[in-house]
DNA sequence: CTTGACCTTGACACCGATGTGAATGCTTAA
DNA sequence: TTAAGCATTCACATCGGTGTCAAGGTCAAG
């Protein structure tokens, strides 16, 4: 599929799926013309890079992460570095999950329904 | 205690409690010469700030819910517009913690050691 | 062959949010 | 008196976008 097609399935502008190429966040192939060439999966791909994004993960990270949870290459090339990003983030999630969990404690103490 | 003091018993910056201070997270009083003077609680309160920011919330948000935090004004001042904050708020606490562990989850699995 | 939709690159500029640096000057303590 | 510490102010940086323009290539339908 071409951009425009992907951009109107996920809801992201083609601008921005430009965007997440040149950040290295989603591969593209192309066809002979040159036109950006997008399989179903990118899809998928698309709408995880938005979820972390949501999630507060920075582009660095997603772009280290997203290849192995697309499992193209399951713990082979888990070079030490790869392993150190990847426990460092479970660590600073771990930490936002509870901070989140103990803001939401707080907050909610403060509302008639939690 | 003056800024530096404060700075240096939370880590942050003094430009950055300044910061704070103009986006309404930190109330000051003045000495007479001028200079920042901040109770022991500012300490505390800092610290929330930081946390609250580490976990995703806007400084908007906290400044809304940091007074209730602090118990300054348990539940007196709830007009509509607070509680429609707070709740949804709460709500995207909710959606990121979800995110945030199913992102753990996918990324857990692919190290030894979770 | 033309038209129009869709694609390409590259650039420039702007936004809000969260900070950071640095210049310049006043106040206080040693 | 001198240095540390405080003050204000303007400006710049980074991140994650977003809009828009220019100048052009491609392709299917009519």
């Amino acid at each position: 599929m071409l951009i425009g097609e992907l951009s109107r399935r996920t809801g992201v502008s083609a601008r921005l799926l430009r965007y997440y190429e040149e950040q290295g966040l989603l591969g593209t192939r192309r066809d002979a013309n040159g036109y950006r060439t997008y399989s179903n999966d990118a899809v998928v791909t698309v709408r995880q890079i938005r979820a972390l994004l949501a999630a507060g993960l920075s582009t660095d990270v997603i772009r280290t992460v997203l290849p192995c949870a697309n499992g193209d290459q399951p713990k082979l090339d888990m070079c030490p570095q790869l392993v150190r990003t990847l426990t460092d983030e479970l660590a600073a999630m771990d930490g936002r999950i509870d901070t989140l969990r103990q803001a939401r404690g707080t907050l909610a103490a403060y509302l008639p329904e939690s």
